[in-house]
DNA sequence: CGGATGATTGAAATGACTCAAATAAAGTGG
DNA sequence: CCACTTTATTTGAGTCATTTCAATCATCCG
């Protein structure tokens, strides 16, 4: 059973700070007003946990503002988090009650929620939202094995300074500046967790990364990138980081 | 420019042997003569090169036989596959003309190709195959972010017991034999590119795995498991090995 | 101010890697 | 069918990056 708090804020899908990039982002007026018509909000705080593994979920839903993982753990409990959900990035699987993962808020978090019957049914009748839908997890698909390259095969300051790159790259910030502050939105322990190294590697690749000048910390969780071309290049990867697409 | 060698094997559907697995599953008799006319196989031999990554493709496929992996590279050589595919797995991306990993025959494979356009042109027009591809790419999502854990958070032990029961699972042996002999698919150094390790490893891990009477070799390439029970327990995961469902 | 939580730093232990050599298997051409 | 080469695999010894264990420091918040 679920007994999260529904939180009916209102808010038009016109001004929505993702209704371009989430799961809606195809949708003309009428579509939109369709899943405006199932749509709920919920907010969590910093910590609360959002799903349960193996737990039946009787929604899926979009993230609008905030943090969230996804994790996976052993019986002995070393975890390993799996996904980074940020703004736009969908939660859950049509046609499958349950998820194979713990998915936690890390900053307060709000999510605009679709009941999974209401939802499935506007699946089948709009094309727009399933290849939407289909166009994200396929991204994540890439996003997964990006990422499985950097767990089998970078050092740990690869790591880090992949991580921090990615930071930096979903950031909206301005494009222009070439010195970014941002706000690291986990704790060591969290980026370790994501990057399959212990808290401590991931203090001292930090250290060591401010000790040659590339970052810099304001405050424990809010860095500058000094110079990102060093940064680039202590990720490992190519200069165009990919393809050029 | 894509100068694979097609191969008009003749093969009707009904008796393809991945016909309810694959991205056709859920298709009726009309939709699959559909996509009949569109098909074409294409045969690669082990250690040949199906596709690179950046290259424009210009179909999408499904493995019929063989196996064939996904693997992605950093500047300097390491190299880390982040997926492994078997009968009835899907290759190609709806909508993008290029992957971001190169494809590589292991063993012999058989491909069932789609050229690309027409492939796309019936995807819009036939829920049955978009539903399916979802489901597919979902399962992949799945599958990656187990690989994650693996990758993140296992001893070479751990994921060597892991590989080999991953393989058992996905053998199509009789069910009920407690004595499994099941081929390697892959030569000790590809086996170390899944896994995040070096092939001396694997080669030890193995070694070890066969002292303890856990599994034996009759051939180098053919491992029998004596001790399944052992082997899930070396595999780190919880009995179950997921959700029950 | 004090207690709790999170982060940093140090020292020691270790699992996997690197380098190197030995062995086994698989071709190849005479 | 047999030397000979090539390739794949195993095994050993030493090294190193990261972990583990432990202590200190900083920051937040009542």
């Amino acid at each position: 059973m679920n007994t999260i708090p529904k939180l009916k804020t209102e808010m038009r899908c016109d001004s929505c700070p993702i209704r371009h990039r989430a799961v809606c982002a195809r949708c003309d007026a009428d579509e939109l007003s369709l899943l405006d018509a199932i749509k709920t909000y919920r907010s969590f705080s910093a910590g609360d946990p959002i799903l349960w593994r193996g737990e039946p979920v009787e929604f899926l839903a979009s993230v609008v503002s905030g943090v969230a993982t996804l994790s996976k753990t052993l019986e002995d409990g070393r975890t390993q988090m799996v996904g980074l959900l940020l703004p736009s990035d969908f939660i859950g699987r049509p046609g499958r009650m349950e998820i194979a993962f713990d998915v936690t808020a890390t900053t307060d978090v709000v999510l605009c929620c679709f009941d999974r019957k209401p939802f499935e049914k506007l699946l089948m009748e709009t094309p727009h939202i399933a290849q939407r839908l289909m166009e994200l997890a396929l991204d994540e698909l890439d996003a997964a094995r990006d990422w499985m390259l950097l767990l089998g095969r970078k050092t740990a300051r690869e790591k880090i300074a992949t991580f921090i790159e990615l930071l930096e790259r979903r950031s909206n910030s301005d494009a222009a500046q070439r010195i970014r502050t941002l706000p690291l939105p986990m704790t060591r322990d969290q980026i370790a967790s994501y990057l399959g190294l212990t808290l401590e590697t991931v203090s001292r690749q930090f250290s060591s990364l401010k000790k040659e000048g590339v970052i810099n910390f304001s405050d424990r969780r809010t860095l500058t990138i000094c110079d990102l071309p060093a940064l680039q290049d202590a990720t490992g990867n190519d200069a165009d980081g990919g393809l050029p697409a």
